[in-house]
DNA sequence: CACACCGGTTCTGTATACAGAATGTGGATG
DNA sequence: CATCCACATTCTGTATACAGAACCGGTGTG
């Protein structure tokens, strides 16, 4: 909670969200001018922030002159799904091994009850997201490891990104939360190869999901290049 | 190879070297018109340096003012080694399914043969640490996933930095040249569990023998606290 | 003698000005 | 009519100037 926060800190979130959020669309050019007019910045905070969004794989250069918001293909998705089955299977086998068990019984408790969440017709879901996030923390805390906290924040950013392009159905969501239930189960339990396991099954049937609603889009390019301003990136 | 390098892309690397090869020291305060004007350039290009670093994971800032060179602590080392046992065995297993076998069958000679490579008295070990990043490079690129390579590679800028903090005896370079083979021809016979279990037991060695050595001086804090500037950091 | 306040100094954060390079367009020529 | 060259426009990369804030020293007071 930044008192004052910066003017590079501020351009990087707005654009971070907006790539996030699907408004700024993959394939959009972001000129520095044409950027820093547009968020009230000048050129020098906002090549700061354009500088993170690159370190974070939302922007690549485009030949030569020009940074365009990355692709996010069906292919790269699976890409973003190997590394997070890497690196959040050892996320829940650390946690298992090292977390306080009462934090992770609390959470057991909340998620048995998340049916009551997804009645409540919130169209975001944000309460039940809200509680995932609040067990990724809870798995950060517990692994106590920067380098991995690191890398899956980053990763963690992409699958928002994937999240929003996907919305997931009730069915989904509630399957979802069993698996949940499981791995927090496991990490309460101290069962550090049951809660590796209960991760590789959750994340193999969120890709498969994400796989089966790209295909009743046909393809994710008619999903995601259906508006907006030309999309001069590959997808 | 770039034919002219930017000025901010020679500050990064020149300062990145420097801290790997700790000649600038955890805890070194690292102003930014002091090394504006050491490096030659404006404080412009070096902030967008400093930056790239931070995200590096290389330098953090210190209370309120200032970056200060990260601290690498044998908890340090250990928190990277957690995160390189989940990349490195994904990786493995998924170049053992996608590589192209030829390649890997010629790495395979030459792991066979390292020995030849180690008897020259080279200090600095370049021929076999070129291998083992030729091996590196192979397996990134038969893996083929732009997330877990970027992930990989700032992995491996950190190991750099431990692998100069602890140089390797005879004895181990050469068991690690053997489980680099087993490593190789595992994925050359695409047994992708064999690659991923051989992984983690080469990894395992890999710590333990940095560890070991750790004992040997005691603790790290006199090995890497001798000379030097003064460290304000915690190290 | 200790603590607090105040001034000076230095640093970060931001804006802007300038130079070099690349791209795109228009016209001229084959 | 196509192609190539030249010019102009625009953008990136860099330097520098300026403002606000934080730290350090000294000094005064309790």
């Amino acid at each position: 909670m930044a008192i004052t926060q910066r003017a590079s800190d501020r351009a990087y979130q707005t654009l971070r969200d907006e790539i996030v959020e699907w408004e700024l669309r993959p394939g959009s050019v972001l000129g520095e001018v044409e950027q820093a007019t547009r968020l009230g910045v000048s050129r020098t905070p906002l090549r700061e922030a354009l500088a993170r969004l690159m370190a974070d794989g939302l922007v690549s250069p485009q030949s030569g002159r020009g940074l365009v918001v990355t692709d996010l293909s069906l292919a790269s998705i699976r890409e973003i799904f190997e590394v997070r089955q890497a690196l959040e299977e050892q996320a829940a086998r650390l946690a298992a091994q090292r977390g306080d068990t009462a934090v992770f019984q609390q959470l057991e408790s909340e998620f048995a009850a998340v049916n009551e969440l997804l009645e409540h017709d919130d169209p975001a879901r944000h309460a039940y997201y809200g509680l995932v996030a609040r067990l990724d923390g809870a798995i950060d805390d517990a692994v106590d490891n920067s380098y991995l906290a690191a890398a899956l924040a980053t990763l963690r950013t992409h699958l928002v990104r994937v999240r929003r392009l996907a919305v997931d159905d009730p069915a989904r969501l509630s399957a979802a939360a069993a698996e949940h239930l499981l791995i927090v189960q496991a990490i309460a339990a101290r069962d550090a190869e049951l809660a590796a396991h209960a991760t590789q099954v959750h994340l193999h049937h969120a890709l498969r999901n994400i796989q089966k609603m790209a295909n009743l889009h046909s393809n994710l390019h008619t999903l995601v290049g259906a508006t907006g301003p030309a999309p001069k990136g590959t997808l």
